[in-house]
DNA sequence: CTGAAAGCGCTTACAG
DNA sequence: CTGAAAGCGCTTACAG
């Protein structure tokens, strides 16, 4: 018996059936008399049964794992994504893949789209940047697939399977809370950006062009803080500055620590806002004004979408998209005088 | 043509061989006249054929996936060698899996370890905490298997697949820093205990006791910020106090946070120094002094290690643990007077 | 060095 | 509602 892995015969024959009657109850099939089904259900449980899923995508099955598509898993947004996928893809019984796609040449984008497809497989893909933007692009047709996006792009068809934040609105609130804390305008310091038109960069952007106010050219950093201190330094030098707000909170932790040394206190000199409220956030010095988003709720409910999409009965507890929303903390204040 | 996936029997006869033969260069038979191999290379590449994981795993092909079982995929330290092992992985042509083990029962450390036993599937277990340790334990015998872990337990066989970093020596480093600084002795907030012996706790205790210093007790955080800065409002009432060593730099943050709020400025009135060195640390107010600890390298080594126990032939270049150091920046000084 | 056979554990039609 | 057949794409012995 040892080094034999029990399998659906073993498992027909300790309950009096046969195999395909086994399938049938694994797969949940509506045909299988309610004694019959509960037998089988026993078996497997005293035999400690487990089904293969290689056999099972081989032979055609149902699609039951998810490969997880992203340049990176180790920043709070990616990895917080990530974090909610795994919980969502667990409780529904499918194991979890991850691939790194290295933005080194198109080449490599295409490859580890191609690389992650797999028969009873899906992908969800992170597309936060090009890099993303552009294996979601090249993900085969008839592949399921769903995607966590910056920004739904205009022109193409917003798939249903596509979830993000919608944070234009969040963008505008915190411009314009800054504009009535008193100060003339808002400079910005941007991620980097997945498409051309980001809904937070044009919320400033609007925010600032109701008001009146003059629009400084934004800065497009990269995602950590060692972008948002090198961006910082840039900034510290234009004296007339007085409001930063940070595409990320790591950026403006980076900003922060550049306007420190440039001997520009905050808020008393120069008021900065992030954007995620990551669980550091409120213990910076001084704990960090930003706007919140819950990356694990949206990994969560891309998982539903794809789950949706692959299984219409699922269709019901689609979970709303969560909501940004401005975190008031002392990282903001009027402008000094 | 539409819907046919090419097998290996499609470039078998592109090739003008037999299935086998494709089979044997697949899996670098040797003998296989090297005309022939480079017809079935040649062939393959033409079809873009790629081998099915799910077919090979299903016929007893070699073990060609991990699955990282692992309680925490977001915070610095798992994140940050989930990435190393992820780098290597791929780059062995390995599929990667995740799963995250609830801590709820041991009954849910042990389905996660049986559910992500797979054959043609090894695992990697970051075992830095007791479920971690728990699953570590609960793989069966025959299933190949690498781990992380905080520290090897000496009774244990220490097996050969098991990576840590040995910060005994770094922690005593530090604590040897502050005494040297000035202070009558350092106190410490821990990360959760994985085992009864810690090796940092053991090198922080020891630096003490070597010194003549008292040695308070220690106090247990949780992983993230939060937990530090409870510690740190708890600390913060000791008046004696004046300098902490701490787990990790979110703990550290924490810590700083709650002594700022109790009116006691750092370095100034008390000492504070980390252990990762996280890539906010430099950007901490005051940047944090803190001892580096390369994850990511960690997590290449035990991916390196796993695959030479697969294969005795790819021993040779195992990559060394990384050492850890302390990084002196400014969150540490003289005691007040 | 290369080909014919059996089988890994499942599923989907097809019969009854 | 349930059973016998064929096949998913590969691999490992076994022959030649």
């Amino acid at each position: 018996m040892i080094g034999h892995r029990v399998n659906i015969r073993d498992v027909a024959r300790e309950a009096g059936v046969s195999h395909q009657t086994v399938s049938r109850v694994l797969n949940n099939h509506p045909s299988v008399r309610p004694a019959t089904r509960r037998s089988v259900l026993e078996a497997m449980e005293r035999l400690s049964y487990r089904p293969s899923r290689a056999a099972r995508a081989l032979a055609g099955g149902p699609v039951d794992s998810v490969t997880v598509l992203t340049s990176n898993t180790r920043l709070y947004g990616p990895a917080s994504a990530l974090e909610g996928i795994e919980e969502a893809a667990r409780s529904a019984g499918f194991a979890l893949g991850v691939r790194v796609i290295e933005p080194d040449s198109p080449d490599a984008v295409e490859n580890a789209v191609r690389r992650s497809i797999e028969p009873a497989s899906a992908l969800i893909v992170i597309a936060y940047d090009r890099p993303g933007v552009a294996a979601l692009r090249a993900v085969p047709p008839g592949v399921p697939v769903a995607a966590l996006v910056e920004t739904p792009a205009p022109g193409d068809p917003t798939d249903e399977t596509w979830v993000w934040i919608d944070d234009r609105h969040a963008a505008e609130q915190a411009v314009k809370y800054l504009l009535d804390l008193g100060h003339r305008t808002v400079h910005y310091v941007s991620i980097p950006l997945s498409t051309d038109i980001s809904q937070r960069m044009a919320g400033w952007r609007s925010a600032l062009e109701h008001a009146g106010a003059p629009i400084p050219p934004p800065l497009v950093a990269g995602w950590d803080a060692d972008w948002g201190y090198e961006a910082g330094k840039q900034l510290a030098r234009d004296p007339d500055l007085t409001a930063i707000l940070c595409g990320n909170d790591d950026i403006a932790l980076g900003v922060m620590h550049a306007m420190y040394e440039a001997g520009r206190p905050i808020p008393e000199n120069v008021s900065v806002v992030g954007f995620d409220d990551t669980p550091l956030a409120r213990y910076y010095h001084p704990p960090l004004t930003t706007i919140q988003q819950d990356f694990r709720a949206l990994g969560r409910a891309c998982f539903a979408k794809l789950l949706a999409s692959l299984d219409p009965a699922s269709r019901r507890d689609q979970p709303a998209s969560p909501q940004p929303k401005l975190v008031i903390r002392e990282s903001a204040g009027p402008p000094p005088k």
